[in-house]
DNA sequence: GACTGAATCCGCCACCGCCA
DNA sequence: TGGCGGTGGCGGATTCAGTC
């Protein structure tokens, strides 16, 4: 039973129930192995090499003699030795055809040349868990891991696929799967063999060696594509460049009308084991933000970044940043990042550089922190609140006035220093001050380096900087095309329109074809938007990002401007084409509408209530009054309806808009009185709720829920009874708390 | 040098609690 | 009641030291 199947074995002479000589029909030393292996699996036993003997033997083609894995050489505290006396001795007899043999042995003739002497003499368990997930990973099980990883699978991952897989297969015996190591490796192995193969993949982790391998592989990229797509370059200093422009790149550099607008810059670190920075240049669009260039570089100096910038200069398109082409788009917006900011005036010296107000509030704040200053604790929210209003003035006037109050303020000019650098900072306000420009955050370029770092890297850092050069060309391109596939087929389910309930519809002003007066819905003020153009004097409008009064003035008007930062057919049908290089038929994009009831019979004869005041309409009314007539007289028979009137009479008044009304009145007598959160139903009775429901038993038995694996309730913790003095309070995270806890800002990072 | 188990770091996720 | 930011345990990712 222990024997592999598809062999002949013959069985020559079985001492006890533990020690057998065994003859197998093998000739050659590659299906000797073949043999060993398969018998491992079929024995569940792990044999390893006790001695070797030279090849060249005149009798035997291949001799070794094998040790349980349980009999080791040393015994340490993690050693899995028992000194294990099981062995099994394996000879490979030379062929009849090679030599003359004397020997009587009548199965050699037969070809039975491998010679096996098994001690089966363990002293220790073979089938339990423990025995089983100490066995070798198949040859099997690591073919099947690197096709995952290969698939793009992180190590977690592919070994979830691998458990998931196994389960199908197994079913019940699933059990007894899981626990041998060689059908289901443990996740360390699996990291161990990731890095393996991507070393062998992507060569030298650095070095001579490693830049020459990544020069070859661009040469093959731009090759594949027709036209120069990525490229490498030593500066004068000595440091590596990689700017890459990839096809997709290049479609939103010529077709994207924001590329020429707004460009967000944004570095970050940390994507591999070396000290590489990974720059992403992002538009935003309807479909958010849009990679137009990537840059990898060893050094984060001026010299190499402006070396690094003009090099992905020479690989953009000539039509780069909608036609624009040398001359770079209207502004760049940037952390506060000297060097980066210097490079980028160097390169491109007519585009205007902002600076992310996020950015500079948190630099301040770090500022106000640092101890070198002299900044006391309690000093330092007041000094940043008033550095704050100068950030969010609304007007220059407003701006000038919050700058001189500051100056003006004793506990500022106090700190020689605060004034020194606020100065500095003031003297750069076009850069950073809301009043005088647009934009205040580059979230877009945020975002991108996430995607980077989850979807791209699978929050992994890559082996070398070839591995990382090859994920932004394939993986990363990918995600993007991905990206504008589900917004071209309307898949993106976060880009429906802001809800404008709160906003006054009814007090809206049209001032001409494109631009109304909305009331705020907060503030007592207006706010101005431009339909055409997509705008909002809102904050949020101010942004370029649709907010409810853009939404309440397309609700109440109707305007056929859509906003374009909504999905649009001729829209969907540009980001379509960006992202395939192709076209696709227009009637591809036509949103499903009924059709004109000029064109539809049926509708003629069914819709025509909907849309024409005829005797309907006063067939309508006649009902109505008969309806609330009925209402009147059970209010003034029957006291229980005194109640449901009243309420329905509160909530008529609450309603601000026509669509409200409308939408309460298709649902009316429609909807459940239960509600659709029920925490405590019995057994049986059907459950509204939008969690995966489980089994009572998953609950009590164990699963996440059973185990309490998330935070537990404040109210549940209770610290050892030997613990001294408080518990640690943990930093908080968010800048706003931060100041107005006056602490510092706990790592994010 | 290859492999393994343990230690350590760090980001995700789901509940808490406040606010509108 | 819903939304949203804060928080901390858990588990994935990585490193280290010992074993084979």
């Amino acid at each position: 039973e222990l024997l592999p199947p598809g062999y002949n074995h013959l069985l020559c002479v079985k001492e006890d129930e533990f020690r057998a000589h065994l003859k197998v029909q093998l000739s050659t030393k590659e299906e000797v192995e073949k043999w060993l292996e398969e018998f491992q699996n079929s024995s569940t036993l792990t044999w390893r090499k006790a001695r070797t003997y030279p090849e060249s033997a005149r009798y035997n083609v291949y001799r070794v003699d094998l040790r349980c894995q349980h009999k080791t050489y040393s015994s340490g505290k993690n050693s899995r030795n028992t000194n294990c006396p099981a062995t099994l001795f394996l000879v490979l007899k030379r062929s009849m055809e090679d030599r003359r043999s004397r020997s009587t042995d009548r199965h050699m003739a037969e070809g039975y040349l491998l010679y096996v002497n098994w001690r089966n003499e363990h002293n220790h368990s073979l089938a339990g868990a423990d025995a089983l997930r100490k066995r070798d990973v198949s040859a099997i099980t690591i073919e099947r891991l690197t096709e995952l990883f290969e698939k793009g699978h992180s190590p977690s991952s592919a070994l979830d696929t691998i458990k998931y897989d196994l389960q199908e297969e197994e079913g019940e015996d699933y059990f007894y799967a899981a626990a041998d190591r060689a059908v289901c490796p443990d996740l360390q192995f699996c990291y161990r063999l990731y890095y393996k193969i991507f070393q062998k993949s992507y060569g030298a982790p650095s070095g001579e060696k490693m830049v020459v391998d990544l020069r070859e592989r661009l040469a093959r990229y731009n090759e594949e594509h027709g036209c120069v797509c990525a490229q490498i370059e030593q500066t004068i200093d000595g440091q590596q460049v990689v700017a890459i422009c990839t096809p997709v790149m290049q479609r939103v550099h010529t077709r994207v009308q924001q590329s020429g607008e707004m460009v967000f810059v944004d570095s970050s670190g940390n994507c591999n084991r070396k000290t590489h920075r990974l720059l992403l240049f992002v538009t935003p669009s309807a479909a958010g933000g849009l990679p137009l260039g990537v840059l990898i570089t060893t050094s984060e100096s001026a010299a190499t970044l402006t070396a690094g910038i003009a090099l992905l200069k020479r690989l953009l398109p000539p039509a780069a940043f909608f036609g624009r082409g040398d001359h770079g788009p209207q502004a760049f917006m940037t952390g506060d990042c000297s060097a980066l900011r210097q490079a980028l005036a160097t390169v491109y010296p007519g585009a205007s550089l902002m600076l992310c107000t996020f950015h500079l509030l948190q630099a301040m704040w770090r500022w106000l922190w640092n101890s070198h200053n002299g900044i006391k604790e309690e000093e330092r929210p007041q000094l940043l609140n008033g550095f704050r209003g100068l950030v969010y003035a609304r007007t220059a006037e407003e701006l000038s006035a919050a700058y001189a109050t500051l100056c003006a303020d004793p506990l500022a000019s106090k700190h020689k220093n605060f004034m020194k650098s606020l100065l500095e900072v003031y003297g750069r306000r076009q850069e950073w001050a809301l009043c005088l420009r647009g934009n205040n955050t580059n979230n877009y370029v945020e975002s991108a380096v996430r995607i980077v770092k989850d979807k791209v890297l699978h929050r992994l850092k890559s082996h070398n900087l070839t591995q990382l050069v090859d994920f932004i060309t394939t993986r990363f391109e990918a995600y993007y095309i991905r990206r504008l596939t589900d917004y071209a087929n309307n898949r993106l389910i976060n880009l429906s329109a802001p809800k404008c309930d709160d906003v006054d519809c009814q007090k809206i002003v049209q001032e001409d074809e494109v631009n109304f007066l909305v009331p705020s819905a907060s503030a007592g003020g207006w706010y101005h938007v431009n339909t055409g153009l997509s705008c909002c004097t809102c904050p949020v409008g101010r942004t370029g990002a649709p907010c409810k009064h853009q939404s309440a003035v397309v609700q109440t008007f109707g305007v056929s401007e859509t906003p374009p930062l909504t999905s649009t057919p001729p829209l969907r049908k540009l980001f379509y084409e960006i992202a395939s290089g192709g076209t696709a038929p227009d009637d591809w994009f036509v949103p499903v509408e009924p059709k004109s009831v000029l064109d539809d019979q049926r509708s003629r004869g069914e819709d025509a209530v909907h849309t024409s005041a005829g005797p309907r309409t006063e067939s309508l009314e006649k009902e109505l009054d008969g309806i609330l007539g009925i209402l009147k007289k059970k209010l003034q028979e029957d006291t229980t309806f005194l109640a449901p009137l009243q309420s329905f009479v509160d909530n008529f008044k609450k309603m601000k808009s026509d669509s409200a009304v409308q939408s309460a009145l298709f649902s009316f007598g429609k909807t459940s009185c239960v509600p659709t959160r029920v925490h405590a139903t019995p057994r049986g009775v059907l459950q509204t709720n939008t969690e995966v429901g489980v089994q009572p038993t998953a609950v009590c038995l164990g699963g996440r829920r059973a185990l309490g694996a998330d935070r537990p309730p404040k109210s549940s913790r209770r610290d050892h009874p030997y613990t001294k003095g408080e518990r640690a309070k943990a930093e908080p995270h968010s800048l706003s708390h931060c100041v107005q806890e006056n602490t510092s800002q706990g790592k994010t990072h």
